[in-house]
RNA sequence: GCCAGCGUAGCUCAGUCGGUAGAGUAACUGAUUCGUAAUCAGUAGGUCGGGGGUUCGACUCCCCCCGCUGGCUCCA
């Protein structure tokens, strides 16, 4: 008899006509529960699909609904399922792509009417119909040609330019019910597999991503194993609702956006500048330590600037109108580096000089189309944490190793240790040669082989003028946000014929490296808000000591403790307010302040205080040099020191 | 920009069928002097995002604009 050998080693023989389920289940009925498919010789299978019985002996191995990929074979189901009851309930429904996503899936319709929260309604009530109904995926293979046939006949006109891009000679289709469509596979062996789903969201989507074609309506899911799987999803899903920086930004009186001033411009309140200037004044010192030259230059400048940087002409879509100024036309700068290079410009440099790095604050302004903005995280107007070096070909990469050294110990210090990597390479938009580009990426993949870095590679993602390494922070609900960037250009020394004095008295052309650790200030700050959910670190924090008085008779001690950590250097708050202990310490709470002092008699006789941490809660009373001692301990940034 | 949803007191949110708006909280005033997450009472607070239309009458229905949210596209 021929046998299936499991991944264990475990032998199960079975008779001809046996599907894979048959034989699963004779092996072990536990693990047929939990399977959703198979690999069978390292290929995935429907269960039911049937061993090719010449082979005397199979390697399978049951693809479990927990793995990853069984969970996805799972949501791509429950997405044909959508897809069947969008078809029922909708006339004249054409269907687009139906993917599984991160936590869940989508499908795309060319539907008449976009959905409504109604029509969401229906829809998984009518899912639930399906589901309940258990029917049978059945899988069939088809040439090409037939299976246009197929979808021509079924008006399916998206489908068929599908299938004109797949490069097999065959198309597999699945078959549930009366509703079929073009699929891979593999999927659950029948639809009644499906435990627990939620149709999330409706919206707009263009086919195939590109706004030039038509717009589908694209409904959007999760989906997963168990009911307490989903439900804790959902759970996941408030509590990073509360970590939300636009939310907690205004709890914590951060910032604010304004309708009077306009979308995508923002209002640093006091604390939040508080912030800011921590960071900015962190920011400055490390760079001092690591060798830039700090500069400031204006926001303006003429339109002939940003054509000779082709700015002009590559980035015109997110450049603000000129404004004309005495005859001469201005523009509010998308970028700093054109200024950065007029300051290396003003005088001969020698080889000597090199590397140079300018560093800024620089506050740019682009236009970003209405649709995209997102609290702190895309705005309009942003200030970057830029620096331009300039340096030989020589030290170019050593110079990039450098960068992404300082790179990683500046997000390290304000607590970020985990982010993704990318290397983006040239775009089809773009300028230069093609020798330039490939020592530019050649020289940023050195640097990351150097540093033994985790990275993957974005092909096409670099910026018209060189490619780059990205570093990108997660949010709370998952998103990915690009903070840092590195950029190799060749393109705007040669644009702005930028030079320098060899060893040989001859003029050669520098590399620029454009980069920002942070990104924008603004952006930054969204994440850092969302990282900490509001309650930074001591070192970060806007008001470091609350004072909380117990009785009016204690607010005199309570002003010289004030005075004494004022002057040892941190930001304290009074609150001698007529209120009660316990509501002074829960907006104290609310407010996440890391200490709170609580300040009554007891202490006063004793010249003592009795600090709550935030983190910790109440703590004994102690002397007020002891206290000192230990918040001086801890009031420094989280990376250590850079080697 | 495109698709959808939303916009009511400083904040969080009710407001039914079209009949001129309400709660909690914050603010203010007074009382209370209190020991680790909300003391009590009172007062005041609104062009219902803006403009136009329908109607005897619009927070409510329709149109345009602004802003926000979730996506698409694009990016720090």
């Amino acid at each position: 008899m021929p046998k299936v050998i499991f991944p264990d080693g475990a032998v199960q023989e079975y008779s001809e006509g046996e599907n894979f389920l048959d034989i699963i289940k004779a092996f072990d009925k536990k693990l047929l529960k939990k399977s959703v498919a198979l690999k069978v010789e390292g290929v995935a299978k429907d269960l039911r699909s049937k061993p090719d019985v010449t082979a005397k002996s199979l390697s399978i191995e049951p693809i479990l609904l927990d793995s990853p990929e069984g969970l996805d074979i799972y949501r791509h189901s429950a997405a044909h399922v959508m897809a069947e009851a969008v078809k029922s309930l909708f006339d004249g429904v054409k269907l687009g792509i139906g993917p599984t996503i991160d936590n869940g899936f989508y499908y795309d319709f060319d539907v008449e009417k976009p959905f409504t929260p109604e029509d969401l309604d229906k829809v998984d009530a009518r899912m639930r119909e399906i589901i309940k109904g258990n029917h049978k995926f059945e899988p069939r293979r088809m040439s090409k040609a037939e299976a246009v046939e197929f979808f021509k006949e079924a008006n399916e006109p998206y489908k068929v330019e599908i299938i004109a891009d797949i490069p097999d000679d065959t198309v597999g289709i699945y078959t549930q019910g009366d509703f079929t469509d073009l699929c891979r596979g593999p999927h659950l062996p029948s639809t009644g597999y499906i435990q627990a789903f939620k149709l999330t969201s409706a919206a707009g989507a263009y086919w195939r991503g590109d706004e030039k074609n038509r717009m589908l309506q694209r409904i959007y899911a999760t989906a997963w194993g168990t009911k307490a799987e989903l439900k804790e999803h959902l759970r996941r899903l408030e509590e990073a609702k509360k970590r939300d920086h636009r939310k907690i930004g205004k709890a914590l009186d951060l910032f604010s956006t304004s309708e009077e001033i306009g979308s995508g411009l923002v209002l640093w309140h006091p604390k939040g500048a508080a912030i800011r200037g921590i960071i900015e004044d962190f920011w400055k010192s490390e760079h001092r330590k690591s060798g830039y030259d700090i500069i400031y230059t204006p926001h303006l400048a003429r339109v002939d600037l940003w054509k000779t940087s082709g700015h002009w002409d590559f980035y015109q879509e997110n450049l603000f109108s000129p404004m004309d100024l005495d005859g001469q036309e201005y523009i509010v700068r998308p970028m700093n580096c054109p200024f950065h290079i007029e300051i290396y410009k003003s005088r001969i440099r020698s080889y000597r000089d090199l590397p140079i790095r300018y560093a800024e604050l620089g506050t740019v302004y682009r236009y970003e189309r209405s649709g995209v903005l997102h609290g702190l995280l895309r705005v309009r107007g942003f200030t970057q944490d830029d620096a331009h070096l300039f340096t030989t070909p020589d030290q170019l990469e050593g110079e990039i190793g450098d960068v992404l050294e300082f790179t990683l110990y500046i997000l390290k210090s304000f607590g970020f240790n985990e982010f993704d990597i990318y290397l983006s390479t040239r775009p089809d938009k773009y300028v230069g040669s093609l020798d330039d580009w490939a020592q530019a990426e050649g020289a940023l993949k050195g640097a990351l082989e150097a540093s033994e870095l985790k990275y993957m590679v974005d092909p096409g993602e670099g910026v018209f003028y060189g490619p780059k390494i990205d570093i990108k922070i997660k949010d709370v609900i998952g998103r990915s946000w690009q903070c840092s960037t590195i950029q190799v250009d060749f393109n705007l020394p040669e644009r702005f014929n930028v030079t320098y004095r060899d060893e040989e008295g001859g003029t050669s052309r520098p590399i620029m490296i454009h980069r920002a650790l942070m990104g924008s200030l603004e952006r930054f700050f969204g994440c850092l808000i969302e990282h900490y959910a509001g309650a930074f670190p001591l070192w970060l924090a806007p008001v470091q000591v609350i004072l909380l008085t117990v009785t009016d008779r204690n607010n005199d001690y309570a002003k010289t403790v004030q005075k004494q950590l004022q002057r040892a250097g941190f930001r304290v708050e009074l609150d001698s307010r007529n209120e009660k202990l316990g509501f002074k310490i829960r907006e104290s709470e609310l407010q996440k302040i890391p200490y709170s002092l609580v300040i009554g008699d007891k202490e006063a006789e004793t010249l003592t205080v009795s600090p709550r941490s935030k983190q910790a809660g109440a703590m004994d009373a102690i002397a007020m040099e002891e206290f000192i001692g230990l918040i001086k301990k801890e009031n420094v940034p989280q990376g250590g020191e850079l080697s």
